[in-house]
DNA sequence: TGTAACATGTAACGAGTTACATGATTGA
DNA sequence: TCAATCATGTAACTCGTTACATGTTACA
């Protein structure tokens, strides 16, 4: 149910790599975030070869230190992330999603997209509503005043939901093209 | 050093609750980001009661369900909440640590926020690179390479992190002005 | 001489989730 | 009659974090 072993898929989907290596990957990739612990990675990369999901490419053995087991994933595997890609989840795992989402059929891609819109929209017609209460109830709301944080997170909700929004119409125009 | 025991003295701050009405709040409010379950409320609620933080404000009891115990922050509640809010963090505990931000002084909180917006600008302008590099390396970039999606996740950090910087300046300027 | 890099892995712990248990009352 | 609400709490489990263990080579 997590999503520790769809993110190794995630990786392994582009290029073979080793546990070690997918670890540096999350270290230093700007555009990947996540973070792994070795008593996580070692132990489901196991499980992803028991269930035919990734296998073996190569191992490579120096004496003086750990044998480097490259993995690679199969098509099973690349099946298994196609079907978590197009499942629904929170945006969190949805933007995690999307890091695969070059596997998937675009026209796919961009009914999710615009499902994920129409939910941020929904939400930010909430927000709009909490934050037109508040003022109608408090005139004016002085720094020390508990609401006056309240309208703070409220806001910060209000703009991620708006940059959301965005985003997700820049996606659909950016399939839409085919191409960047 | 987990968040919630300071979530649960973030609601008593504003006034006194019992277990279940803090369930409640963080179901229905919309400027509360929190999801919490039985097993952590309540056994945190009383180590609360054991540290000094929280006391027990009324409790009342009906023959037919069990008593409603009413808990109200103590000063050492306040103080500590207060420390809490001004320690540094991630940007979603620092988002959580905004909820009381009406108990710190103005001026700690506007340095706190440039220091947080100092941080959301480094990030963006290691974004800025790497979508630089991007575009340098590939001239197009079509749906199904991986390279795409690279570029879409990348796309949305920096969107984010503009939303971020955009959020405090505003916040700034509120506290600037007292008041909203 | 010490520490960082390489490369795998285990142990112990803390945090979080789902499900369960009680039991009268209110409303569909 | 069935489910939901109120209100506390426990049990069993999964997930994630920190720390440790191995052992050579390269570099400061």
């Amino acid at each position: 149910m997590s999503s520790t072993k769809f993110v190794l898929l995630s990786l392994l989907a582009r290029e073979p790599l080793s546990g070690y290596d997918m670890k540096q990957q999350m270290k230093s990739r700007v555009d990947f975030f996540y973070k792994i612990n070795n008593n996580q990675l070692y132990p489901t990369l196991s499980k992803l070869e028991e269930d035919g999901l990734v296998e073996l490419q190569a191992y490579e053995r120096e004496s003086y230190r750990p044998a480097r087991k490259v993995y690679k994933i199969t098509d099973a595997g690349i099946e298994c992330l196609k079907d978590w890609v197009k499942e629904p989840g929170s945006w969190e795992e949805f933007l995690l999603k999307q890091y695969s989402s070059w596997l998937v059929e675009p026209e796919i891609l961009i009914s999710i997209l615009e499902e994920k819109k129409l939910e941020q929209e929904q939400l930010l017609a909430e927000f709009k509503g909490k934050t037109a209460s508040f003022r109608e109830q408090n005139e004016r709301l002085t720094s020390d005043h508990p609401l006056f944080s309240s309208a703070a997170v409220l806001e910060m909700g209000y703009r991620f939901g708006r940059c959301r929004i965005e985003w997700c119409d820049t996606m659909i125009s950016w399939l839409k093209k085919g191409e960047i």
